[in-house]
DNA sequence: CTGGATATTAGGGTTTCTACTTATTTGGAT
DNA sequence: ATCCAAATAAGTAGAAACCCTAATATCCAG
């Protein structure tokens, strides 16, 4: 289920929104427009692919203000590519140190425009894959117990089972059941694989206080 | 042997870099000026930690010139606050994508001046520290003779010994003395730390957020 | 030529991990 | 109260890994 991305443009300019739909569509790409950031907040999906082109300037919610608004929620961070009509270099800066991809200035090139939007996509799509497969290990992760995840972490730790059993004040079978349970939940047969599963995924690290 | 950062100040406006200097020293920071790009193209030590305040425009070799020939040769990429005099806003994208920390236009707040260069600070130090990891792991690494790197890879990759021996048509027991001798070489004492030693130090970049 | 590093193999013993089965206890959820 | 998942634990057997010593062959450098 690989969905096609859509460009958004938010541009409160009728006429730019306009113009900018017929390029983006020319090259075969999927638009949808909101004239207001807040129909965008009230309408986007997170799990859709895409990226937001921003007009700055605008009445009611400004472009930026989305973008604080998109960063705070946190979930599915779409690419922004700004765009204004005014050099404004502090607001520019600004928002390019707040992750946007990029801020284009009013006349611009459309090879300029598409080229963005395509390195846009790239890093979405990129960024997508990434959180599927963080929340694929997140969700075998959900399945462990209590017990299962201090076996987990001291597996990870490099630490034999005894001494797992011995730190936990539980004998050494039940360990050793704990363990195959976690690999079997984890779905990885060998314990380099878990580490890996592990660390590349964000999941949380025994901390070895000393 | 922690050296003490160093905030280099490349401007040609002698003026500026006497305000920059003074006001930078008065939060105690060390500066060395230089009044051309090349200058500090030929002075300046990759291994000295710091950051650099960098004029968009100057005589002979640009600051952009400069970032990006910087960015080139790669070796230690000291954070870099741009400052300029004029609102130029592709410009000051380009740099900020290029992977500048700031920029600043004139006029400027001192406290804006000094939180920014504290910031890029803090990036160079984090970036320094996870280098100096990173160039430990790789002095290890260097040790192993080639058999040595096969069998490490075939344990990172979760192989059995036996499946190790049968892929590189040597026996089990080759594997084992091999085997013993990449965790004595790469100072682990667990194959979870191997892991995560060759995980974690595989591919360096440099960090960039906060 | 010789010493050192590397690669190869082997024997033998110890430790650890894995696989499979069985069984008791306990704290929640229905 | 009953049922279930989780935690606990034991046994047995075999596979795999670890530890130590030792031997042979090659190649390179001093």
């Amino acid at each position: 289920m690989t969905m096609e991305p859509i460009v958004y443009v938010v541009d409160d300019d009728q006429a730019m929104v306009e113009s900018l739909s017929w390029v983006i569509e020319s090259v075969g790409l999927k638009v949808k427009t909101y004239i207001r950031a807040q129909d965008f907040l009230d309408h986007y999906d997170p799990h859709q692919p895409g990226c937001i082109l921003l007009d700055v300037r605008m009445p009611g919610m400004s472009g930026p203000e989305l973008q604080t608004k998109l960063n705070e929620i946190g979930a599915s961070t779409l690419p922004i590519i700004f765009i204004s009509g005014h050099g404004d270099v502090p607001l520019a800066v600004r928002v390019m140190k707040a992750g946007a991809t990029d801020f284009l200035t009013k006349p611009f090139n459309d090879q300029v425009l598409l080229e963005s939007i395509n390195k846009a996509l790239r890093v979405d799509k990129t960024n997508r894959e990434k959180q599927q497969e963080n929340a694929q290990a997140e969700a075998k992760f959900a399945l462990l117990s209590h017990r299962e995840v201090q076996v987990l972490q001291g597996i990870v730790a490099g630490k034999q089972n005894k001494v797992i059993s011995a730190e936990l004040n539980i004998s050494l079978k039940t360990v050793e059941a704990h363990r195959a349970s976690v690999m079997k939940k984890m779905g990885v047969k060998s314990v380099p694989e878990l580490v890996k599963l592990v660390l590349t995924n964000s999941v949380q690290e025994p901390v070895s206080e000393e």
